[in-house]
RNA sequence: GCCGAUGUAGCUCAGCUGGUAGAGCAGCUGAUUUGUAAUCAGCUGGUCGGCGGUUCGAAUCCGUCCAUCGGCUCCA
């Protein structure tokens, strides 16, 4: 017998070698129709594994996080499995769970697919749900498995192979699909009720733009139909308060395309609107110690290249402006921070003028791909609310706290209450990609994670996200529909010179 | 930039396999004065994204460019 510790604290005993499901049974009949995976101590374990010692547990359902992304994951297997079965030979990359649903990349080769063959597939994927196909987990030896994808002609899942330990590898087979995964999944596709193929578009290949690109499938299921009807109406009532359609509606903003992609027009009630919020602002920031400055709109490049920003992000500026005589060389001004830095040299200063907050609403411009311009998420001329601290590294982190609570009152004063605090640090294996010394980057590392734990706030820590000069700290607001939007970020700089 | 889709009146959209454009709402004119989005009648309004091609004839087929949307990549 083992001991299970359930989440109550309470402890039961069972055979060894027991699974989620039957640890649910003996819980309730009800339980058990709806366990989708389980938490054995840290993992998350299909809950048809046997488990064979001592374990603190949880059944996941679909009221669980844990649970939606493993019904998620067996959806994009059920989705393969289908595809697989309607255009054979297409090869596989991967096929994880995401925020909302699921993908799988596929190369479909020379098959032509478009979202018109959604139902087929969808159709196709409930009628395999009803196969009632159970998951087989199975260990698989490294050369088994490369030979096993080799034969198959799968490349991606190959190439997969080929960067995984010896000893770790397992296969989980569902009808007549075998894939490459590390699990969980759920008990067997009939929780699967109802599925909705989102949309259809291209993914390189690891996430490689110099690599093939695959068609990804995003899709997403339920438990039952009537919460897909539910998440249908949810994403239309997303698209009524898309920021695009308002301003367009209630005539905030408006772009024109003999002005150029991704440069808004701001209509006399938009600009009314950001004329308020702009005077607000300032308000807070006089308030906080903060002096105004102002800026051209272009600067001479030396000026990018003693920053380093040019080295950087010289590739994705706009082309650089001549004068016609001399031929100097300048650059429409992509960021404010040398400008302020320039500022802040205008004279001698002694370390008891610090720290020297200076703020500007600079307008930056920025050369966007197509592609990525999004509304006015996304464009090639925008106003940054900039401010650049300089100050000792002994004030690094009250000058942080005075940021974060700058943030927050703005926050309150807009009412944004659903937000994620994300913290994002250098990445510890590829230290030559960021400037500065090693002390003073570690010291304002630590002042950010320790301001953002004094203030309580919830956290994520990205590594490899910071800036070429700095830490940051990003705040990223949920819109209506829930998509991670970013807003303020902060950061910690050093400057050369 | 890459993959896929879309692009018809101010807005939302219809227009099947090619035969020179339609609806609702908005707007205008008039009627109605009725309790709360949106009463009635009439009218105005479109080089069917641009350019090229096929055809006797193209919104419809082909090519190309542009823009938009969903993603990818990127995001100082």
């Amino acid at each position: 017998m083992i001991n299970i510790t359930l989440p109550d604290s309470s402890v039961r005993q069972y055979p060894e070698g027991v699974t989620g499901v039957e640890i649910a049974k003996s819980i309730s009949e009800g339980l058990a129709r709806n366990v989708l995976s389980i938490q054995v101590n840290d993992e998350i374990w299909d809950a048809t594994r046997s488990i064979s010692s001592d374990s603190k547990i949880k059944l996941l359902t679909w009221s669980d996080p844990e649970g939606k992304a493993t019904m998620w994951h067996s959806s994009a297997h059920l989705m393969a499995e289908a595809i697989e079965l309607l255009y054979p030979g297409v090869k596989f990359g991967i096929g994880p769970d995401i925020e909302n649903g699921f993908y799988y990349d596929i190369d479909f080769g020379n098959y032509p697919i478009s979202s018109d063959d959604f139902p087929k597939i969808e159709k196709k994927i409930l009628e395999l749900a009803k196969e009632k196909q159970n998951f087989l987990r199975k260990d698989v030896a490294k050369t088994e498995a490369i030979g096993y994808f080799t034969g198959k002609g799968d490349e991606y899942k190959v190439e997969l192979l080929q960067g995984l330990e010896d000893g770790q590898i397992t296969f989980y087979e569902s009808g007549k699909f075998t894939d490459l995964c590390r699990g969980p999944h759920i008990p067997d596709t009939s929780f699967i009720k109802a599925i909705k193929l989102l949309s259809i578009a291209g993914a390189y290949w690891r996430g490689d733009e110099k690599r093939k690109q695959l068609t990804r499938i995003y899709g997403i299921s339920f438990p039952k139909q009537k919460e897909l009807d539910e998440f249908l109406v949810f994403l239309e009532e997303a698209k009524k308060r898309d920021h695009r359609k308002l301003g367009k509606e209630l005539e905030l903003f408006a772009f024109s395309q003999k002005v150029g992609l991704g440069l808004p027009l701001w209509l006399p009630r938009g600009a009314a609107l950001r004329e308020r919020l702009e005077m607000f602002l300032k308000k807070v920031q006089k308030k906080a110690g903060y002096e105004q400055v102002m800026c051209p709109h272009i600067g001479n490049v030396e000026l990018y290249k003693t920053s380093g920003h040019y080295q950087k992000y010289g590739e994705s500026s706009f082309r650089p402006i001549t004068t016609p005589v001399e031929g100097e060389e300048f650059f429409l001004k992509p960021m404010n921070c040398p400008h302020h830095c320039e500022i802040y040299k205008v004279k001698p200063r002694s370390y008891r003028d610090l720290p020297v907050r200076l703020a500007e609403f600079g307008t930056v411009y920025r050369y966007e791909q197509s592609g990525e311009l999004h509304g006015l998420t996304r464009v090639r001329g925008f106003t940054q609310d900039d401010a650049h601290i300089f100050c000792t590294p002994e004030q690094v982190k009250d000058e942080f706290k005075g940021v974060m609570d700058i943030v927050m009152l703005i926050f309150k004063a807009l009412n944004f209450k659903d937000f994620i605090v994300q913290i994002s640090l250098r990445d510890p294996e590829n230290k030559e990609k960021y400037i500065g010394s090693d002390e003073n980057w570690e010291k304002a590392e630590r002042a950010i994670r320790e301001v953002a734990e004094e203030r309580g706030l919830n956290t994520v820590i990205e590594l490899g996200e910071a800036a070429f000069y700095g830490p940051k700290m990003d705040f990223m607001v949920n819109g209506f529909h829930g998509e991670g939007c970013p807003w303020p970020e902060m950061a910690a700089r050093h400057y050369p010179g």
